[in-house]
DNA sequence: CTCCTATCCTGCGAGC
DNA sequence: TGCTCGCAGGATAGGA
């Protein structure tokens, strides 16, 4: 029984939550805010004491799939998790978890259903234990094929299971692992560290150029409520092998396989993927 | 240390 | 129609 594509990938990866960064940096800019008030004691963990937020907003970042809400008092980290959106507040709804009261008399609403987001200050250094551990970004350019192949020695793991590793490299989830390991021609499921450094160059180059054009068809537009996933404006339709199982591979038409790696869903091409 | 599994949580679709 | 059940998955705790 071949999937049926989701509906709604709402799976906030690197380029979803790039997009997001920009939509609230746009909502945000030039503006103050006057304080934030949480709706509950917190989501993942608690959100602590968050009444050092207020003053200018001085920009807003991204992380590996962390926002960063940067005032001139306080930075606030914020993790969409599966669900997560922010908006401008209309009306009240559920799972509204958290509202930053804007000068202009605006609110922005953390609103989040499933409730695996995240939001919490940054401390007095800046620093945060979630930001501590993470490996390097992919769009670095300092990131290559030799990096990876080092952080791959040894290895026995899956290597779609390390991609998806933010220790390895961020910001690379369940959607984009699959995207990326079909675009480079490997099978989700070989040893990762039995990679030769030409393999890992190819791979580097695949998850490059999937999540760059997740991020150009992301879209520029400014909304009132940017949100995890929806899939990226109209690249949920450019998957390959993402909620595949069972249909004709795109390039050999041979049926696209499924099965569970390190817990999650994958979907590869047999003959494609080696 | 490395690797894997269970867990958190809600919404949705399949199946009866 | 309305119910139950399984699945979706980022990050992490805990077990093997």
């Amino acid at each position: 029984m071949p999937d049926r594509r989701p509906e709604h990938p709402a799976m906030p990866e690197l380029p979803e939550v790039e997009t997001v960064r920009a939509g609230v940096e746009a909502l945000l800019s030039g503006s103050a805010i006057l304080h934030a008030e949480p709706h509950r004691s917190g989501l993942r963990q608690p959100f602590g004491d968050l009444s050092a937020l207020s003053g200018p907003v001085r920009g807003v970042r991204r992380r590996a799939k962390y926002l960063l809400i940067e005032t001139t008092k306080a930075t606030l980290l914020s993790h969409l998790g599966m669900t997560g959106s922010w908006r401008v507040a209309d009306s009240p709804r559920t799972h509204d978890h958290l509202t930053l009261h804007l000068a202009d008399g605006r609110r922005l609403v953390f609103n989040d259903p499933r409730r695996f987001g995240l939001a919490a200050l940054l401390d007095g250094n800046g620093d945060h234990p979630l930001l501590a551990e993470l490996g390097p970004e992919p769009l670095d350019p300092a990131w290559n094929g030799a990096v990876l192949h080092r952080a791959l020695r040894g290895r026995k793991a899956a290597i779609k299971a390390l991609i998806m590793d933010q220790q390895v490299v961020v910001g690379v989830g369940n959607i984009y692992a699959q995207e990326a390991l079909f675009r480079s021609a490997i099978r989700p499921q070989r040893p990762a560290g039995r990679l030769d450094r030409g393999t890992c160059d190819r791979l580097v180059d695949a998850i490059r150029n999937v999540l760059q054009e997740a991020i150009a068809a992301g879209g520029s537009t400014i909304s009132d409520f940017v949100h995890a996933g929806g899939g990226t404006g109209l690249f949920q339709h450019r998957f390959r092998v993402y909620g595949r199982g069972g249909q004709p591979c795109a390039v050999c038409a041979t049926a696209i396989r499924r099965t569970t790696i390190a817990g999650r869903t994958t979907c590869w091409c047999p003959r494609c993927q080696r």
